[in-house]
DNA sequence: ACCTGAACACCGTTCAAGT
DNA sequence: ACCTGAACACCGTTCAAGT
């Protein structure tokens, strides 16, 4: 609050006509966030788009280390985070999986990169270097393909 | 620091004689969460184990729901967090996965199992019932089986 | 040796008062 | 309408002083 205040040069309270409190000011942060994460529209098959999904979201924590940990905070019931959840599970069931699973993959995906990239921005893979954990993240995406592959076998015939 | 202090009934000053400063208490804290996770010691065979941990890791994370998400916060280079860490390699090679592939494949699991039992703590999954949740950590769990098995496949002839 | 009081530099938030 | 001063209830930390 105080280092807001500041850079908007006035004082703390000031703040308070525009915003409810510190946590709905996170909230604004999360929404901008989710909003950053979307990549750019409709490139390629699925697979390339569930990938750039992956990328943008690595890329975004990247740009803010300090923000990013707070998405594992809250359920994805706001406008930004629904859409980033919708269109994810949109490219599921282009990939037929089965109507059944693709909520519970979609958690699947999203859990595993999200696991990653803010264990990476927190600390926990503070001794690693950068290509290793550009490794790493690059296996995560093949284990996430072979589930998906997975549901999919499992899915309506392919049209 | 003063809510601690309260419980030893002591001023807060009186703390700094035990612990350097709030982040040491909270790598003491650390510790004592990862012995927490280590499970009943060597009941079946490698793959039971490794439920074992996932397990154990999930419970753990129950219990101190304020405390677990300090995992992702610090790199596994504690006492306790070697043991742990250790012990999953261990399993690891009782597998057959190439030593050159153990690392990076612990890093997998851990971080897999890390990041859905922080979301469930810290509040992502707030909406999603205890059912639910339950069934997606088995998929999970499913997921790094066939992890573990895809590399086993390229690993060493088994004895 | 062990603890405390006073002090410093921080927080988020409210509310009456100012313009 | 918009901002501020004063105030409240919190933080972590240091250090000289007490026992």
């Amino acid at each position: 609050m105080q280092q807001v205040a500041e850079r908007l040069s006035v004082t703390p309270m000031a703040l308070y006509r525009c915003v409810a409190s510190k946590a709905a000011l996170l909230d604004g942060l999360v929404e901008r966030l989710l909003a950053e994460i979307n990549p750019p529209p409709a490139s390629g098959n699925w697979r390339e788009q569930l990938h750039g999904f992956a990328e943008a979201a690595r890329q975004t924590a990247h740009r803010h280390p300090q923000m990013f940990p707070l998405l594992l905070q809250r359920p994805a019931v706001t406008p930004a985070a629904r859409r980033v959840r919708d269109k994810v599970r949109r490219l599921l069931r282009q990939a037929n999986v089965p109507e059944s699973q693709v909520a519970r993959l979609e958690r699947l995906l999203s859990t595993a990169v999200l696991g990653f990239t803010v264990s990476e921005v927190a600390g926990r893979f503070g001794h690693h270097s950068r290509p290793v954990l550009d490794e790493d993240f690059a296996q995560i995406q093949t284990l996430l393909t072979l589930a998906i592959d997975a549901e999919r076998a499992r899915g309506p015939a392919p049209t």
